[in-house]
DNA sequence: ATTGACTCCCAAAACGTTTTGGATAATTTT
DNA sequence: AAAATTATCCAAAACGTTTTGGGAGTCAAT
């Protein structure tokens, strides 16, 4: 309501007494601080928040971008890990804001308005790119980030990713020990960090056992995409009866693909993410997630770290993938 | 990165006409104004965000509260919907935060915060209650700010809001035009103004046709509340034969209860929200949704006009609620 | 020659804090 | 009793904008 001027007037001290009572400074005494928050509570006073982050040259603000093609905005449970981060980042007095890129716009551009704009003090990335423009970008400008998932900067930063690589290499392995010999992978863009790294793992799998690894489809990260991959795939005279998808959403494009064509419905399949839905369709999706428990705390908690200064290799965390295992990865036929 | 002292001291101008020269003001001539242009693009100066914030005394931010408690933060394209929201919202430069409520702290706390720290110049609600104090106090407050839902509120405010009663009057009819003849609702917590209006819509239809409407168990919104609800009305004597469930995730709940019990899987249920898990749900899930498009660009641009001094009254949307049918609402048996 | 209008520019105030660098009085130490 | 220390307080500067209220000049109308 009121602002400090009034305050210090009506209590016959000075603004600069006032703020330094409010802030729990030693340099007021203890019944000038008491009679001071007392007005204060009284008044309901709450500081400005554009003039203090104007004095001391913080905004207070963490932003981040949220890429607005379809498919790319990551798993369900998205806001869910916002909403955490949010909650821890505003016990330090941050508030989380959330930057879709408009169309015609760049990611790299809405970084350099905020950042150039010192509307943020640090950002949040996700769904990063092996070589990502923006974590060029605010590398250049030295201001702190974390993104969600890593990527192939010559320069450290911080990120928390899932260990993709491992993930699909096991999966793939796993589908080998069950007796499968063709195992297709429905690979997301490679220039996604994310959707390389499990192509890399699915590939390392099938050259350890010997077999061939051409049976390989990359198709846009949604559900259209896996289902036009898997058709792909099931086209090839060495007919995969088994599939690896990069995320779960292509997965379930893939399982419409299946139904569609003959024998589809002996076709084992496995996604990543573990989408809510994934326990509802049927056959129900086998899948994988990453553990590492609140994600969004851990963020809000790495982008609090890097803000303080602390070195980036010491603010990487890459967490282990598990299966999430239902019923699509084991599903009745072996074709010969 | 530079400021305005440097860009004008750089040009040899003042800082007031190197202000108004990139405001675009008529008092600069087109040569300087040129000159100061291209001198800015190229030190890619942006005005310090906080500065001009204290100045113009508009935070340049709306916050957006979410609740944390579980079934509480909304439907799934709930995300998507803010996504649409912020991008609007930032074509007219304000940025989108969001603000979820702390353990331990009410909503109420929160707008507290926001907007007695000036923090913000409109607030964005949802899930709103018959009676609801962050209404109430935003008004007291005189800050601008849109609901999702109504509230029983005696002045009148800005919203956007499906017509659940009429969907679930419509719902409710169907049934019994179907030959149902105890048709039972799952009701939500009685304080939303959603969860009551639904059931209002079940009752208002129940009585028309002359049933008794005490077929209805209320419960949390989520599965489990669902759940629990379903095997509540199940036991009754009067066992219903089709269920009119308050949103999605609790008729999701409702089904897993059906599975479980004797000649569940002949009971007739319809949910409301259009989850996306519901066309993979078995029997697929036949549910409501409100009409009315863009729902994240209707909020911005309601939020836009409240903030230009619009009436309320002008900026209320109640949009019409569409059955989406698929299986779950015609089940085979309609029990004597 | 004055007045009035117009064009282009600028000094200074204002926004509401936080922080710096004392000032004054009370108290303790020498 | 003087000097040093401590306890309280405060005036003024600073943060980087935007806006107010002119000030010079130039040119046309009186």
């Amino acid at each position: 309501m009121a602002n400090l001027k009034q305050l210090a007037q009506s209590l016959g001290l000075s603004i600069t007494t006032v703020s330094r009572a409010l802030d729990g400074y030693a340099d007021v005494s203890a019944a000038t601080r008491e009679r001071v928050q007392q007005a204060a509570d009284k008044a309901g006073y709450r500081p400005n928040a554009s003039a203090r982050r104007l004095r001391k040259q913080r905004a207070e603000l963490v932003a981040v971008t949220l890429p607005s093609e379809p498919g790319h905005i990551g798993p369900a449970h998205f806001l869910e890990m916002l909403s955490g981060c949010a909650e821890h980042l505003a016990v330090a007095g941050l508030n989380l804001v959330i930057a879709p890129v408009p169309s015609g716009e760049s990611e790299l551009d809405m970084c350099r308005r905020f950042v150039d704009g010192q509307r943020v003090d640090a950002m949040l990335l996700v769904r990063t790119k092996r070589r990502d423009e923006r974590v060029e970008f605010l590398q250049s400008r030295g201001i702190p980030f974390v993104t969600n998932g890593r990527t192939e900067s010559a320069v450290q930063h911080p990120f928390i990713d899932g260990d993709g690589f491992s993930g699909f290499h096991r999966a793939t392995l796993r589908f080998h020990d069950a007796g499968h010999r063709h195992i297709g992978h429905i690979a997301g863009p490679q220039d996604y960090f994310f959707a390389h790294e499990r192509k890399n793992g699915w590939e390392a799998a099938m050259r350890e056992r010997g077999l061939p690894s051409d049976l390989c489809v990359e198709q846009a990260p949604t559900e259209q995409g896996g289902y036009m991959a898997a058709l792909a795939l099931l086209e090839r005279i060495d007919r995969p009866t088994a599939l690896v998808c990069a995320t779960d959403e292509m997965a379930i494009g893939a399982m419409r693909a299946l139904r569609e064509v003959e024998g589809g419905e002996a076709i084992s399949l496995v996604g990543h993410d573990d989408l809510p839905i994934g326990a509802y369709t049927s056959p129900a999706l086998s899948t994988m997630r990453m553990t590492g428990g609140n994600l969004g705390r851990s963020f809000a908690s790495l982008l609090l770290r890097t803000i303080a200064g602390e070195p980036a290799e010491a603010l990487q965390q890459l967490h282990a993938i598990e299966f999430v295992d239902r019923d699509s990865h084991r599903l009745p036929s072996i074709a010969a």
